[in-house]
RNA sequence: GCCGCCGUAGCUCAGUGGUAGAGCGCAUCCUUGGUAAGGCUGAGGUCGGCAGUUCAAUCCUGCCCGGCGGCACCA
């Protein structure tokens, strides 16, 4: 008996698949089905992690089961090519960021391809092709002349280390989601794309995807944040400001408690803040407000702080009730109007403000059962349900009902009206970075900003940029902005910004049904393969990419490129893989493939190979390279084979769940993949012998067929290490079937259960799958066999064991057939002698048959 | 604070209103021309806690405890 040497099998029928091009999606057919595939495509680091061989490996034993499911399968692979980490190696040791690029996608595409995923390489293109991000540049004018990009000055997050601005989207606990340094408020002048036009649509079609994870969708759902409320205006009593003299325009959501206002409120840099900071009382105040940090989260922990402006307004609903305006430092300008009107008993943040600087606190909702003679609010708001009072005519009216009264009173005297706010901000897309797609338009002297005439797409980047100082190459670079007006044929300057690298994953997608499109997205291939019906990837894109793509698709849906609304039909997001980490007495990070564990019982300890140093063993944490607890795919393919380690990170934990990689788990997996082997190899050869009843292949068989039966379901629910704990289960059962001195029905039975197994494992370890298929004798390749199916009648026993209890406690069993009917189980039950001496002494009050299940009887 | 997920063998996880399972680890034994291995057998579980529904609860309901994640001056 030989061993398995995936070493000879493995690049063996990688060749055999290449060769035989069987993973080229097909042209659309009559009567099959499409299947579109995708995982999220890769930035090209340079190295393949074991975070990209889960995640492909996930996607890629979907696609392998839908394509022996006789789907159509699209499952395409390219790179998201541009980045700052390309221009981070140019500074750092100076070399071209293109060539680091396209050297990193050759190495990364070898590693993918070891893996020895179904992907249809002719598809394959990087997002820093020209003839892709020029066909980006082609859809973001379209998108301008629909009016959705736009530019303006504004308050933007500025990362002070990669010295760019980051989307509100990329800051994350005030800090830039790729450098970590604390994000500083800069104005400039920036390139936006109208998302908000879309907030209702995406926040409406998050109902529509039932195939995505409710987790993600309530995180999209908080993101866009939509709140209904109303704006109005406060007048001001006496002469109002300069500009304001139709007053002072808020936002609630509480028009209901507008009794119980105390104080109206507008942010430090609020417009009538900055007229009023002419006063240098008030220019004292907004610089304090500012001192403490300019980071959102020193925002966001900072102690409550208000300047009392000495402006009064009248309240809406009686003239002769005025409200002191304050200058507060917890109020944001870029949300709603920048102003509010403060109740404090109604509103946590308005309460503090109230009791710190001694305003008003007047209760206007009465919780249900209390009194209204005594009802107070002390140091907690309350914000519960209630009945409103102490408010004229709304007195008596439930919330709901006084919001809508109050909006009317309020429409009815021309001062406001019902208005719904999103907590989402529209999407800045420039960044002052070298290694992107340019913004295609050119800025004149005469004309202004002028888009790129069509004919002269792609704008394209210069070869030789200079990367070896911070900030943008393209605005020292000594000639490539320098160019004509496409409008009046005089002296221009180009657009030096580049986008955001989210737009140009925002659609590739798209471009993937067709990548050689003279248009952005052939509409045909996009009716076709869109949407994607099953997209993998990481769950920390929940609000990034997977809400930049459902928007660019919805855009570029309207502009009539593509009928598919929603991009993602099904959408999964797996687990991060973690690994223990480990450290010296000194502290020192210590890698996994440096040391040894040393076993003694239940407890384990590790000490360093190179000198034998004892090594702590520490909590098991996300795989990363500066706690150094990384394992190469490479070195586990060496050892191990592909195979082995795709079964491992498959079958390890659920996927959506974090996985911990670990050296006894690859092992395991790397015997089941000789076990089964040995199985494979220990049957006879030629043709299947023929099947004859027998008790005992029956038993096998039935095996076989209930196992079918639950690695398909398992599949079908992405419940993939399930499905392998069954396979597991049934290599131990087929030894109970040894092929030596096997009768004929019993080596039939086998070469069935064999031959079912060999695909079951396909979209698992496909280099296996191919060799024992090939034992046995399979037609073709495993690649293109189709599912097993089962018969439903097979994956049943005809013979039942019946757990009888006796007052709910386990007593006994009997064997009946499958399907008895209770009447007659009953009997059999009770003519039984061990249960009859159960009963002894026992009346009987009751029996239960629950057929082919279990039987209780109920005595006392 | 709000929302969500999780708690089953030493570890990582399946599972089901009706007999508690897998891999790894552990123990015993066998094999020693599958050998930096293979195999047999076994131990190990108040299914986080309490209560309720039920003939029957690890599973359903409620409350509590513990762990993880997301959001959080968004008016």
């Amino acid at each position: 008996m030989a061993r398995y040497n995936p070493k000879e099998t493995e690049p063996k029928w990688r060749k055999a698949w290449a060769d035989a091009d069987v993973f080229r999606a097909g042209p659309p057919a009559p009567g099959v089905p499409k299947y579109y595939a995708l995982e999220m495509f890769p930035y090209p680091s340079g190295s393949l992690h074991m975070g990209h061989v889960r995640n492909y490996t996930l996607g890629d034993a979907n696609a392998r089961y839908k394509r022996a499911c006789g789907f159509n399968v699209l499952h395409p692979m390219g790179w998201d090519g541009f980045g700052l980490p390309a221009e981070n190696a140019a500074m750092e040791r100076g070399v071209d960021p293109r060539a680091w690029t396209y050297e990193n996608i050759a190495k990364m595409r070898t590693e993918l391809q070891q893996l020895g995923l179904s992907i249809d390489w002719s598809r394959e293109f990087a997002t820093c092709d020209a003839a892709y991000y020029g066909q980006q540049q082609a859809w973001f004018l379209d998108l301008m002349a629909r009016g959705l990009v736009y530019r303006r000055e504004g308050v933007v997050n500025w990362d002070p280390v990669d010295q760019t601005v980051l989307a509100n989207e990329q800051v994350v606990d005030g800090r830039g989601w790729r450098s970590g340094a604390v994000v500083e408020k800069r104005k400039l002048n920036q390139w936006f794309l109208r998302i908000t036009d879309y907030a209702d649509q995406l926040l409406d079609g998050l109902k529509t995807l039932d195939r995505w994870p409710e987790k993600v969708r309530l995180m999209q759902e908080n993101w866009i944040g939509r709140s209904k409320g109303a704006r109005f205006a406060f007048q001001f009593a006496g002469d109002p400001p300069a500009g304001f003299e139709a007053g002072l325009e808020v936002y609630t959501t509480r028009p209901d408690t507008l009794y119980g206002a105390s104080f109206v409120g507008i942010a430090p840099d609020h417009p009538l803040a900055e007229q009023l900071s002419a006063d240098p009382k008030v220019a004292a105040f907004l610089a304090e407000c500012r001192k403490g940090g300019a980071s959102e989260a020193e925002i966001e922990t900072a102690e409550k702080i208000g300047f009392d402006t000495g402006l009064t307004v009248a309240h809406p609903f009686d003239p002769d009730w005025k409200l002191p305006v304050w200058i507060a430092n917890f109020i944001l300008m870029d949300y709603g109007t920048g102003a509010i009107f403060g109740c404090p008993a109604h509103d946590q943040r308005d309460l503090d403000f109230a009791r710190k600087y001694k305003l008003m606190v007047k209760p206007v909702v009465l919780p249900p059962g209390e009194d209204p003679a005594s009802f107070d609010v002390a140091d907690e708001a309350y914000v519960g349900p209630g009945t409103i009072f102490n408010s004229h005519f709304l007195d008596g009216l439930e919330i709901e009902p006084a919001k809508a009264a109050a909006v009317a009173k309020l429409e009815a005297q021309g001062q406001g009206q019902g208005a719904t706010v999103y907590r989402l901000r529209d999407w800045g897309v420039a960044r002052q970075r070298g290694w992107g797609c340019p913004v295609p338009v050119v800025h004149c002297d005469k004309c202004g900003v002028v888009p790129v005439p069509r004919d002269q797409l792609p704008v394209a980047l210069p070869e030789d940029l200079d990367f070896s100082k911070p900030g943008n190459a393209l605005t020292r670079h000594p000639t490539w902005k320098h160019t004509t007006c496409p409008g009046c044929g005089g002296a221009a300057t180009r657009e030096t910004d580049t986008l955001d690298t989210f737009v140009d994953s925002s659609w590739y997608f798209a471009r993937f049904t067709d990548p050689t499109a003279a248009e952005p997205i052939d509409k045909a291939a996009a009716d076709y393969w869109m949407p994607v019906d099953q997209y993998v990837g990481g769950i920390e894109h929940a609000v990034l990419h997977l809400l930049y793509a459902r928007f660019v698709n919805r855009a570029l849906s309207d502009a009539g490129m593509l009928e598919a609304k929603e991009p993602f039909e099904g959408l999964f997001t797996q687990g991060m893989v973690t690994h223990e980490t480990y450290r010296l007495q000194n502290g020192d990070w210590v890698e996994p493939k440096e040391l040894e564990i040393l076993v003694e019982g239940q407890t384990r300890r590790a000490r360093r190979i190179q000198d034998g140093l004892p090594v702590i063993i520490g909590d098991i944490e996300k795989m990363s390279k500066s706690k150094r607890n990384t394992v190469a795919p490479g070195d586990i393919f060496d050892v191990y084979g592909v195979d082995a380690a795709r079964l491992f990170v498959l079958s390890d934990s659920p996927p959506e769940r974090d996985s911990i990689w670990s050296a006894s788990g690859v092992e395991g997996a790397w015997r089941f993949v000789n076990r089964v082997w040995n199985e494979f190899d220990s049957q006879p050869g030629g043709p299947a012998p023929a099947a004859s009843p027998d008790p005992k292949a029956d038993e096998l068989r039935a095996f076989t067929h209930r196992t079918v039966k639950a690695v398909t379901e398992a599949v079908e629910g992405f419940r993939f290490n399930s499905g392998i704990a069954r396979m597991y289960e049934f290599l131990n059962k087929l030894k109970e079937f040894p092929a030596d001195g096997a009768s004929v029905p019993v080596l039939a039975a086998r070469h069935e259960a064999l031959s079912a197994f060999a695909r079951l494992i396909s979209p698992f370890t496909p280099h296996l799958a191919e060799e024992a298929w090939a034992r046995i004798g399979g037609t073709g390749m495993v690649v293109v066999a189709p599912w097993p199916d089962f018969d439903p009648a097979l994956t049943q026993d005809a013979v039942r064991i019946l757990p009888v209890q006796v007052n709910g406690k386990r007593r006994g069993e009997i064997s009946v057939a499958a399907g008895a009917e209770p009447a007659d189980v009953e009997k059999i039950v009770l003519d039984d002698p061990d249960i009859a001496r159960r009963l002894e002494g026992l009346t009987i009050r009751k029996v239960i048959v629950v057929k082919d299940r279990i039987v209780n009887i109920v005595a006392g």
